[in-house]
DNA sequence: CTGTTAGCGCATTCAG
DNA sequence: CTGAATGCGCTAACAG
């Protein structure tokens, strides 16, 4: 372990004082153009590399951002991370990751790791807690940015726009002739649950109707448990025609509960998924979702994050929504076609 | 953005020299309980949050770890992350992730923007180069532990047995007597295409037989790709009679070529992933699949890290291999059956 | 234009 | 046991 070159031993090569080696290294102030031709050979020659964390000390930005996601796995997310990163490390900046793994407390913990950290800016992901209170004690300190929650219009972040998704996708439901349509989804604690539930109880209402409200169910997102869900859905008296499922997990438990019970998509029942998933895209049938794309909302975070890092001076609060698109595969069919299969 | 609270005022709050409050926090040294208690009450009262990146400057340890990737968004990379972060998050150590995007180029400026930094330790994901000389160079300055490359003796690393994996599945389908198999995934350029053409080659050898050099295709993993490879395959005399596919994204494909030809799984076709994804476990039929445990692998890269991190002293190089497992689904039946089918 | 100096916040000597 | 002093590597003031 050779200790490293400081930029005190990249002077003396140069033959200047330090402080001329740093303008010369950064470019700033003036500095005459020979320095510049010196120190930077000097540079070379010793392989000198600046030390970020004395950088960081003395000029109390880090050029790291944080990012807090609850689940790293989850293939959504992950296409979003990707895009973030990618923006950030063209922007020169590092990404800090920390995952909650869906334990609402460590989001805190982690909140303050951070801080300690001295990142420069902080990304939620979609996380437990939604705490308002929260955000604006961090907002103090740095530029926040988040996805998909709703902290009111001092809030910056990129938005889903699940009402309408959710609504546009009802519609085409009940435009086929489904009355009795389940939505399955995280419930009410987070907005894309909130929206989507809204969105759902919209397209209703258009159509002079009102949902089921058991059909609403909005629980845990975990395969095993969307399986037992649809089994107990499907034998019930009221059983549903159609269903509105959220991600691959839920998505992937209801294809099987409607194997298991002997149901074929679409002529028993018909199937959207929320998300666009491999899954969707390659079953047979292929699954009818709605999709919005993951690498704008990620490159719309960085965006949003970078533009106040750039920036000294406070930036208004912004909101971009993005849009979502119904891909219409071969997962839903009229709802007689059932009425007439299970008759 | 009131500035933040130093060690400095909490010394004075507590009513005693910040070399003792430093002491104290750190129960470091000889320091009295009274000076203890005085010291942790002011600190909470003032809310002091020591700083990192002084921490660092002086201890000369960031206390963060550099994981190196080439795709973040690839699902089984996720997971291997995510059990990673969560090993290293219990340890108290940060993560700073970088993806190579698949880009040689990048490696190498990514890993002196982490030396830079001042990461106490790298783990290198699954990447495009393979460069010995790079790890050694680095290895000089700080830990390594990378993820199924050849690093020779000196490297420590997670290894899956991709060798053993791809023998006991061609195996299963020679067994199943099928000997036109094709084996579609990336190539020797990286350990793990190396090790799955080897393994490959040895099943074939133990059944006194030689694969068909046509039918070991090696290529980038894009769906697109692994599509028309399919079609082209089936296309000529010599059609396969199984396919052992890398990933999510060369299984769909391969599916979607057999759907598009006609062919039925298992009956025309037998199909094993290497790999196993969602799409492996809901495709109907479901996809006989290579597995192997993606949370053991992450922990293992974080333990063998954290070793490295916790002693002072060199620490043997030692390789972890992680060993697979032939999920037995629907997707393989006999050659003979095929024969009749398409006869 | 350039050299010198003073910290950033902290952990760690070294005297008391 | 504790206080005072030192410096990690660097940038930003300030004089020259």
């Amino acid at each position: 372990m050779t200790s490293r070159i400081t930029i005190r031993e990249v002077a003396k090569e140069a033959g200047v004082s330090i402080g001329t080696a740093s303008r010369a290294l950064n470019r700033a102030g003036r500095v005459s153009e020979a320095a510049i031709a010196a120190v930077t050979k000097a540079a070379r020659k010793l392989g000198y590399e600046p030390d970020a964390i004395a950088q960081s000390m003395r000029t109390r930005s880090s050029g790291a951002v944080g990012l807090l996601v609850s689940d790293l796995a989850n293939p959504l997310y992950a296409q979003i991370i990707t895009a973030v990163e990618e923006a950030l490390q063209a922007a020169g900046y590092a990404l800090l990751i920390a995952s909650t793994h869906n334990d609402g407390k460590r989001e805190k913990n982690l909140i303050d790791l951070f801080r300690r950290r001295r990142v420069d800016g902080l990304i939620l992901g979609p996380c437990e807690s939604e705490n308002p209170k929260l955000l604006e004690q961090i907002a103090e300190h740095m530029p926040v940015v988040s996805l998909d929650r709703d902290f009111g219009p001092s809030g910056t972040g990129v938005q889903v726009d699940h009402f309408a998704g959710a609504m546009q996708a009802t519609q085409y439901l009940l435009n086929l002739g489904h009355t009795r349509i389940a939505l399955l989804t995280p419930g009410t604690m987070l907005r894309p649950g909130r929206e989507r539930i809204a969105g759902f109880e919209a397209a209703y209402a258009q159509h002079g109707l009102k949902p089921v409200p058991k059909l609403i169910r909005s629980e845990k997102s975990a395969m095993e448990f969307a399986f037992s869900e649809a089994l107990s859905l499907m034998s019930g008296a009221d059983a549903p025609t159609a269903f509105l499922c959220l991600g691959t997990r839920i998505l992937a438990g209801v294809l099987q509960g409607m194997r298991h019970t002997g149901r074929v998509v679409p002529n028993d029942v018909s199937v959207i998924s929320i998300g666009d998933t491999d899954l969707s895209q390659l079953f047979s049938p292929s699954i009818t979702s709605l999709t919005w794309d993951l690498s704008v909302v990620g490159t719309a975070l960085a965006q949003l994050m970078l533009k106040r890092l750039e920036r000294d001076a406070e930036v208004e609060p912004e909101s971009i929504v993005i849009t979502t698109q119904l891909v219409l595969r071969e997962s839903c069919g009229p709802a007689v076609a059932r009425k007439k299969a299970t008759a």
